[in-house]
Parts: C-alpha cells; sequence; structure tokens
DNA sequence: AACCGATTAGACCAGTCGTCTAGAAGAAAA
DNA sequence: TTTTCTTCTAGACGACTGGTCTAATCGGTT
C-alpha cells in the first residue's frame, strides 16, 4: 500500500486492486472486505466514492473497455505495416495476454460478462456498448486492409468483424475450460481463413 | 412441488428447480435457500443428497452435458436428410433454443462456465471434458458430410469443430449482451461459409 | 416392540452489503 | 497562527444470508 496523493487515487487503487481479484473470483464471489482488505482501505471510503456494489462493478468494466479500447486504438492506428499486420497483431496481443499464467490479464468481459449481464441491467449495457466499440474498431481494421490492399474487399466489414469477436470469445471460453492454448491456435488459424490470408 | 415418491426423484427435482435459477443468476449469487425454497425441500435434506453445494453444482453441469450430449446424438443420427442438413439442424436449434425467451434454454456452459472453472476445478474438469466430447460429435458430423458427398472434405474435420463451438459460444455470450438475435445470425452465415454450404 | 437406515429440523457462526457516527486531514480564509 | 469548512477515513454495527453439521424424527422391517 504505498503512498496516495491525489483523491483519486484511493478510487482508482481499489479498482485496480480488485480487477485480478474479480478477475480470478468472478463478481459475486468476491465480498467488498476481501477487495478492501486486499487495497489497505477501510470500508468506510468505499461508499465515498462507489454508491454500491453495481456501481463499483459498473465503473470496473467501463474502465476495463476504455484502456481495452485504447489498447485497439494504439494497435490498429499508429505502428507500421499493413493494415493486415496491425489486425493479425491484435490477436495474437489476444492470445499472447490470455496464455500468460498470471490472472491479470484476464479478460473481463468473458469472465464477468455471463454472470453479471442478467444481475445487474447497468453493467450489462456496458458490456453491451462496449463490445459493440470493440467490433466498431475491428470493423474499421478489416475496412482499412481493403484500402491499402493488404486484405481482400468485403461485402460486409463489420460482418466479419463481429465474427472474429464471438470466434475469440468462444475461444477464451473454451480456453478457460481445458487450460491450453490449443482453442487460441484453432481461432488464430481460422481468422487468417476469414481474412483471406496464407497460413 | 408435486408428490415424490423413490428417494433420487428428490435428488433430481432439487437438480431440475435448479437449474432455471442458475441459469439466470449464476453459480456464486444464488443461495441453497433459494434453491431448496423453490424445490419445496427442506434444507437439512441438502447434505443428504449433495456433499456440498460444488459437489452439487458438479452434478448439475454433468447432467447438462449427459442431456446436450444426447441431444446432439439424436439430431446428427438418427434422423433423416444428409449429414450436412443434420448438422445445420444442431445450429438451429442452438440459436432458437437461446432465443427463446425463457431462461430455461439458457446455455449452461456459456453461463456458468467462466464463473466456476476458477472456482472448482471438478467443475472445470466436468466442463472441459463435456465441451471436448460435444466438439467430438460436431467432428464426426462433419467428416460424414465429406462421406455422403454433402459437404465438401476438409483436411482437419477436428478443427473445423472446434472452430464452429467456440464461434457459436462466443455468439451465445455476445447475445447475452445485447439482447438480440443478431449474434446467431452471423454465426450461422459464418458457419455456411466453413463449411463451402451456399447461404 | 425394537431396531435401523433414510430423512429432516434447525442451530451455528462466519460472512454479506450497506449504514452511520465520529473524527482526522487538508486547504482556504481571517 | 488560528479558525472554518469540506473532503475523506475509521470501523463498529445491523439485519440478514451463506454453507455446514449434529441431533432428532420418521417409516418401514423384523
Amino acid at each position: 500500500m504505498s503512498t496516495l496523493s491525489a483523491p483519486h487515487d484511493v478510487r482508482q487503487h481499489i479498482l485496480d486492486t480488485a480487477r485480478p481479484i474479480l478477475g480470478r473470483k468472478g463478481f459475486s464471489a468476491v465480498g467488498l472486505n476481501e477487495i478492501l482488505g486486499a487495497a489497505g482501505v477501510p470500508k468506510g471510503s468505499f461508499y465515498h466514492y462507489f454508491a454500491s456494489k453495481e456501481a463499483f462493478g459498473e465503473a470496473l468494466l467501463e474502465q476495463y473497455f476504455t484502456t481495452g479500447l485504447a489498447r485497439i486504438d494504439a494497435i490498429l492506428s499508429d505502428s507500421g505495416g499493413t493494415a493486415a499486420d496491425r489486425l493479425m497483431r491484435y490477436w495474437q496481443g489476444w492470445r499472447d495476454a490470455q496464455t500468460g499464467s498470471d490472472a491479470c490479464g484476464q479478460c473481463l468481459a468473458v469472465k464477468l460478462g455471463a454472470e453479471v449481464c442478467d444481475l445487474s441491467e447497468g453493467m450489462r449495457a456496458i458490456l453491451a456498448d462496449g463490445t459493440r466499440r470493440i467490433v466498431a474498431r475491428l470493423e474499421r481494421g478489416v475496412t482499412a486492409g481493403g484500402d491499402d490492399g493488404s486484405l481482400p474487399r468485403v461485402d460486409d466489414p463489420g460482418h466479419v468483424a463481429m465474427v472474429l469477436y464471438q470466434l475469440w470469445l468462444g475461444a477464451t471460453l473454451l480456453a478457460k475450460f481445458t487450460r491450453d492454448h490449443r482453442p487460441f491456435d484453432e481461432a488464430m488459424a481460422t481468422t487468417r481463413t476469414l481474412l483471406a490470408l496464407p497460413p
């Protein structure tokens, strides 16, 4: 528990501490005490920064998507290589993050999504909106590949983007069951197929 | 709440009552009280039939996969039409079950999988084994399509089967977020593409 | 009537979320 | 420097639920 200066550091510190815990144990199975104990923050402070556990969950998911979208933007827009390279770099990054043994890289959409989307309308809305925005980014990536010639033009880039995202969500879930990387390898191969890239 | 005769009817009755409840609210968020209250079974009886809540969850998942696999077998083996028809009938059945507003048709692998697989090694093993068996059935379906000419032969039917399953898992998760059927439509279209069937 | 396994009632306590009162910390004003 | 005022912290507390287990009851057979 390092020293904290600005007021919002505490709020952020709670979120940062909670993320790996929720990523490992889910939402309902974790109590506020566990989170606050790990963060070294008293319970009284929690309700100063968050209206409820649900509001806290919403903030956590919101931040998860915010940072995730920034990461996508960083990969898809400003790096070198063709648009196809950038797109594939995104999937490789996904695989690497999930394959790592640390629970820090957990995909919260997969880990928490199914659990909380029927529990809280607010969290469901954030999940729906966050995933929609991710797919929109991917769609732009596919379109960019058609523009610069690194990918063949497709009729409906939005369709391709959504299907690829579904495929990787499913791969992530299956990999959690089997605890191996094969689902990601299969997803990667099919991603290349659907994008008409050489294996 | 009907009259129960044989002893194991009570155990089964608890499982049957719990399934839609867990399908809606998840595992950790549901207490034994709620399940047993709904089933009309006293709390004391629970530990006569199950060693723990975790053992109960394992039994629930086991039964879920048992009935699910039987349903696949019924669709893929004994009905009429080509092998391709039978395979597509399976996906249509998946979509219909999830699209229906009743929580009864919930896919427990998606709803509970991510939540419980890090919570209980036993449940994780059942999820890994159950999904592996489903993919094995699908693989046989793809192979059968190559045999009877209704599908083109593929190099690795196991790969196609696993990827299709991942795609539909992801579609189910995404549909839970958006609460519409579009993810399933996209999955269906891509399924036809990957199987080289006409749209 | 005596026995015995199958079944249940309810106690048990650790834990849940959320509330509330007090006071500490920190900055701004006098 | 002292006062004032808001922001934040402290953690006990309440009302309740969690899963678990022991002790008693039930129901049928000898």
